[in-house]
DNA sequence: CGGTATCCTTGCCGATACTG
DNA sequence: CAGTATCGGCAAGGATACCG
């Protein structure tokens, strides 16, 4: 066929897309602080640094996997530092970098936002039900 | 067994956290921002209203099944309005309600803070790169 | 204590086809 | 033009077991 078709175009866009994503900042600090285990452990280190297990334990819910895999993360972006002690038993302390805690403002306007507007957006959720059962309710009759 | 194991104590860490999530503000608000099509929405909606068609075009990638979940979803949480007129053919209009207008700042403070640190975090991975390559350097030897 | 390695399920999302 | 319905692949991440 000469001219593409709808699905090349498609691909091809979203393939232009996948190397825009791969180097637009903005993406990609969306893409790592939206994930729950990084927002959330970024939060349990913003008071003081933190152990292991002491994280494992503060962070409800996390597994072990996530927790490693998100401290890897966080370690190699340079939002956090990891400090071991030759001790026995062994003493791994995280904490945040510089960097990592220059992120706690962006964290609290988020947080504001949320604890402003979200009664707003719930209140929107309980009128588009309600609008949704009228319209069902309409369909039937 | 009288005393739980560990696996259970996690599950319900776990449980206790789906529960706090379904009601942590902030979480939620992370929740739905980080959505790359949502971000990428609310940015085209940003200047202007636009109709559906026009935003599967400015939105590079999208199909229309993520465009139209994406708008629905907004919709639902107040923060895009949607106009049908009812001509022929059917004009569909999306535009940001003042609640959504309203994320504006906050996405441009994370725009922000990409611009001017996603550099710093780009050197960090470099230098743990090479850290890494280094260490496994000394493992072989 | 602080991890790594493995398996395996779940749910997201792209592709495709069809409708008013 | 503006959607809806359905299927399938694939990767994220949870459970479990094991190691220095």
């Amino acid at each position: 066929m000469a001219t593409q078709t709808a699905a090349a175009r498609r691909a091809e866009a979203r393939r232009k897309y996948n190397a825009y994503v791969a180097e637009c900042p903005t993406r990609q600090l969306l893409d790592t602080i939206s994930d729950k285990w990084v927002s959330l452990t970024i939060a349990a280190l913003a008071a003081s640094p933190r152990r292991y297990g002491e994280l494992g334990r503060a962070i409800a819910g996390v597994t072990q996997k996530m927790l490693t895999q998100t401290l890897r993360a966080l370690e190699r972006d340079g939002l956090v530092a990891r400090t071991v002690t030759a001790d026995v038993p062994v003493q791994v302390e995280y904490r945040l970098t510089p960097l990592g805690a220059s992120l706690l403002p962006l964290m609290e306007a988020l947080t504001d936002w949320a604890e402003s507007h979200m009664d707003e957006v719930l209140q929107a959720r309980r009128e588009h039900a309600t609008a949704a059962e009228a319209a069902a309710a309409d369909a039937l009759a």
